[in-house]
DNA sequence: CACCACTACTTGACATCGCCAGGTACCTGG
DNA sequence: CCAGGTACCTGGCGATGTCAAGTAGTGGTG
């Protein structure tokens, strides 16, 4: 079965999965795109992650620098401002609250199925 | 502290919350709204829920029911169909496929400024 | 009786943000 | 020169939470 991947599920966590990748090693959209992917977010779109990175760079939570590529065009690197790292933070703090809310909640063991066991 | 509770880490979240709600103990909106700010959500509005179980029903995956109510107005009791226990049951999936994605990534150790390459 | 607070539900304007589609540009190899 | 991979950006769209305001029924208070 496929993931069903929600795109509204992926809403505010991505700016913050992105703080948080470019807090652990700086780099630029295209990687960052190939190492969302690799982490399982196959279906991620270059069109959610260059305008995320953008709206973070205006928000004063990442700097940049443009690095010539032997490979391609110059690449932009990206790497969180101290604002970026507490915002990474709090951002961390309200995932959590929201997980540890939202969690037992949805994990609590199904309320009678009024349905076919066997779905698949 | 404060959550800094933001908006966006709900999107697509609440319909999974409302379903699941629902299924444990047929309600009304109102009712709704308790609920959630006794599970934690105190900032959570009438403005989203009511929406979004409007939407549920729309979608085929609530039914409701009017009762009469003493104390006001009447109730507009809503309940999951087939449909959206089986929805539930895969938002469930997309959100526990997301949150195993998300959480190891942010649940690392907090990043340093990433300056030293000898850590491990 | 008038007014107000609480219960309940609805709606419209608004903002945010991920996605799709399309566009620009650089570089290497055939 | 062309094809294809690398790399970045933008416009328009759609989904959905929030705010604010509106409609209504019920009961308590002055």
């Amino acid at each position: 079965m496929a993931p069903t991947h929600d795109p509204q599920l992926l809403k505010g966590v991505l700016s913050l999965l992105l703080l948080r990748l470019l807090a652990e090693r700086e780099s630029y959209g295209y990687d960052i795109v190939q190492r969302l992917r690799a982490l399982g977010l196959s279906d991620i779109s270059e069109g959610s992650v260059y305008p995320a990175l953008a709206r973070l760079e205006r928000e004063g939570r990442v700097q940049t620098r443009l690095v010539a590529s032997r490979s391609g065009p110059a690449r932009k690197y990206y790497r969180p401002t101290a604002a970026g790292t507490r915002a990474l933070a709090e951002g961390t703090t309200s995932w959590l609250s929201l997980v540890a809310v939202v969690h037992p909640v949805l994990v609590r063991r199904p309320p009678d199925p009024p349905t076919s066991p066997e779905d698949t």
